[in-house]
DNA sequence: AAAATGACGGTGT
DNA sequence: TACACCGCCATTT
């Protein structure tokens, strides 16, 4: 299972109505620091329906990148309808942020 | 092998 | 909230 597969099947795992943090998936990858490349995995997949990569926001709640149709904004949209809560223009990360437990 | 790239993260202004 | 910097990383060129 390489690091890319990992960040993926995170991402799958990632329950509707919550979020889960670029550096939060890194870590549960095994590798902490990686957060970066964790973007550029969400940027090349297939994007929208597929992946729910549009669960995944920065560690302060904001919403970056996005490559689907609609981006940014269509994102937030995207995660308000499946019931994910928002403060202002951030996730409301202290009531939807995805707390997960090592699923390996 | 070396440099460039980007949907990050943390800190400071 | 907005922007600039710098450190980090896997993948591509």
């Amino acid at each position: 299972m390489n690091f890319k597969d990992k960040v993926y099947k995170i991402c799958w795992s990632i329950p509707r109505g919550k979020v889960a943090t670029y550096g939060q998936i890194a870590k549960l990858a095994g590798k902490p620091k990686a957060a970066r490349a964790v973007g550029y995995f969400m940027r090349i997949n297939p994007d929208a329906p597929d992946t729910p990569c549009h669960r995944v926001v920065a560690s302060d709640g904001s919403l970056t990148g996005y490559s689907g149709a609609g981006g940014i904004k269509k994102k937030r949209q995207m995660l308000i309808k499946e019931g994910v809560k928002f403060k202002g223009v951030k996730v409301a990360l202290n009531n939807s942020q995805y707390i997960q437990k090592n699923i390996w």
